[in-house]
DNA sequence: CAAGATTGACGGCTCAATCTTC
DNA sequence: GAAGATTGAGCCGTCAATCTTG
């Protein structure tokens, strides 16, 4: 809990500082950007841990700044798609570089090359630990 | 991130269902415990990893019920501090097996005695190279 | 009726300003 | 003037209720 607190805090100082993109609006782009570009609405809130009325007014505010565009499931009518504009787009390749800069210095920097071996093997078991245990 | 969220999630779950004591009011009163039973305000702060206005805020509440209470720093009149009460100490005891177990269902449980280690230096190293890098 | 998404009410955190004591 | 603590305004997340479509 307190590594989580504190890497994340430090992490925000920083972008905060140089890039003005908040880590969170960073996970929301990169998240559509692995996707293909666009997700349903749920399948955001998913992926970022966020429950779907937190995801709706996420992408209210991101959307507000021009960075994703809401578009009407062709599918589904029930549903909305997220998608990254050309300016989200730009954004993500931006921070990128500050955002990977601030993850090495704030966490990596800190293990040997074996250790982050064994915490990836380590949280993926929780991962999927926690996934089996879900509906217990 | 995710693996934090995940777990935190399940937890609080548990902890509601179970125990009505939130993981953050149990962090604070062992925290406290931990402490020999009384905390500064800021000390308190630092350690919840949470601002002093949050701290503020969160041990009115607790207060409220009665779990903690204020008292005027003998040696610094400008200083509060944060005692655990009788109650408090007696809510501690009866949260902690519910959410040690439930620590050990969400988070234990997937891990080897050895990934256990591991991830207890790995973390330990990131904090202290944390609080190194504080100011840079 | 169930699922996807949104909205309103409310809880809790943050920032800046304030008050008190060192 | 600086540090400890608190307060007010505003942002953001959650829960429950609602609307629409399958």
């Amino acid at each position: 809990m307190r590594v989580h607190a504190q890497v994340v805090d430090h992490l925000e100082s920083d972008l905060a500082d140089a890039n003005h993109l908040p880590l969170d609006w960073y996970e929301l782009l990169v998240t559509l950007r692995l996707a293909g570009g666009a997700l349903r609405m749920h399948e955001l809130a998913e992926q970022l841990t966020l429950s779907r009325s937190a995801a709706t007014r996420f992408v209210d505010r991101v959307e507000e700044v021009g960075l994703v565009e809401r578009t009407i499931c062709p599918t589904d009518r029930r549903g909305m798609m997220v998608a990254l504009t050309e300016t989200g787009r730009r954004a993500q390749q931006s921070a990128a570089p500050v955002t990977l800069r601030g993850i090495q210095r704030h966490f990596g920097q800190h293990l040997t090359e074996q250790q982050i071996e064994e915490l990836a093997t380590t949280l993926e078991a929780i991962l999927r630990g926690e996934e089996r245990t879900c509906d217990l």
